[in-house]
DNA sequence: CAGTGTGAATTTCTTCACAGCG
DNA sequence: CGCTGTGAAGAAATTCACACTG
């Protein structure tokens, strides 16, 4: 569920805060959801609070973060070591979330061996062998758009059930992989039409636009 | 509405594929989304299909195109030219769909004049003057989490209404700002939340978790 | 007759509002 | 008495199913 991330970084920064536990209505605030829905999100995921005093600080990340596997490590592999591959292998938030990188894959010769951030780029000949080692689950994609179907077919091969694609490509997998898209463009697209709706676009009643926030 | 991209992207496919028109139904297989759904948004859009036929693939690519404002250039500015900020201005995708990237901004005096794709490092203090004079509407933060409240300010007081926060700062905003945030740690985390649903999370039926594909 | 457009049914999600607990 | 937990209401979105049309 899309919410339980936003849930945990606020649970996060409110401990950090020092406080030792969080009303509904306070983390409601803190999420810009609405705390009928919280207390029932909590309360349909098993976590119980306190009445009168709210929810146990600790005991809401370590259950949010069990739910989310942050307790447990998901060793990541990157494809394609191009500058957002290498981005993406510098970013210090991944490992610290319990994403490690275990390797940056590329076919470029003039890359393998090069590091960036705390790994080395291997040649994608070496995917099998690093993702059999490592234990890897996710496979973040990269690559050329044309390259991408391909790299992914090879994960799955390999069991790799979770991808975050990065390229354009829309991927063809089996039922059990996950994928999700991240696409630059498509996140513009969307925020320059919201953008248009306050002007005058012609509306028609009827299209959910997902927007508006707290009335 | 986040259907439009995923349509706009099959819809330009399909042309490409040589086809005149395409029905609700190839449009649902082609987008994952239900047929009747497909219909309703198109409906509500105010495109209109031919009964017996479909909808006509130019007309759709104009329609959709005009609606995320594909037509017309909305120029962004990236603030940090770290890794990420580098990688993103290098991304082709973006000029090519519409968002061509007018400055990339930075403190490191390191920084300041290198260029990278087809952009220059411009200082942080030039911000005022490029968005005033390209027009930018949009700002993609890639700066360091603790700057980008800082720099999102400034932007907003700039008039920039649209921002890509690739930070893991919580922005805070007027509300005729629109903000999107990208986060690789929350993508995965709910990549492997989907996964973990698979084994023995306990469920508590309520939780909307947004899942399933096509039943 | 293939395929749209849309009422009506259904499902899903959110929010209200309040009883009841610590 | 503050705040949870939840039944019930409401709103929104999805899907069905079918009349109708090019």
């Amino acid at each position: 569920m899309g919410r339980l991330p936003a849930y945990l970084r606020a649970v996060v920064d409110l401990v950090s805060l020092g406080l030792p536990s969080v009303s509904s209505d306070r983390l409601a605030e803190e999420t810009g959801v609405n705390p009928a829905t919280v207390r029932r999100d909590l309360a349909s995921l098993g976590i119980a609070g306190t009445r009168g005093l709210g929810y146990d600080l600790r005991y809401l990340i370590h259950e949010i973060g069990l739910l989310l596997g942050v307790s447990e490590d998901w060793p990541v592999v990157i494809v394609g070591a191009g500058n957002l591959g290498r981005a993406l292998a510098n970013y210090q938030g991944l490992a610290a979330r319990g994403f490690p990188v275990r390797a940056l894959l590329d076919v470029d010769p003039t890359l393998v061996g090069a590091r960036f951030g705390q790994v080395e780029v291997l040649h994608l000949d070496e995917m099998e062998r690093v993702v059999g080692e490592a234990g890897v689950g996710v496979g973040i994609l990269a690559t050329p758009a044309d390259q991408a179907q391909l790299v992914a077919d090879r994960l799955v091969a390999l069991g790799v059930s979770s991808l975050l694609n990065f390229t354009e490509e829309t991927l063809v997998v089996p039922s059990w992989v996950e994928v999700r898209r991240v696409d630059l463009a498509t996140e513009l697209q969307i925020l320059s039409f919201y953008q248009r709706r306050t002007t005058g676009a012609r509306s028609g009643a009827g299209l959910p636009l997902g927007h508006e926030s707290n009335p």
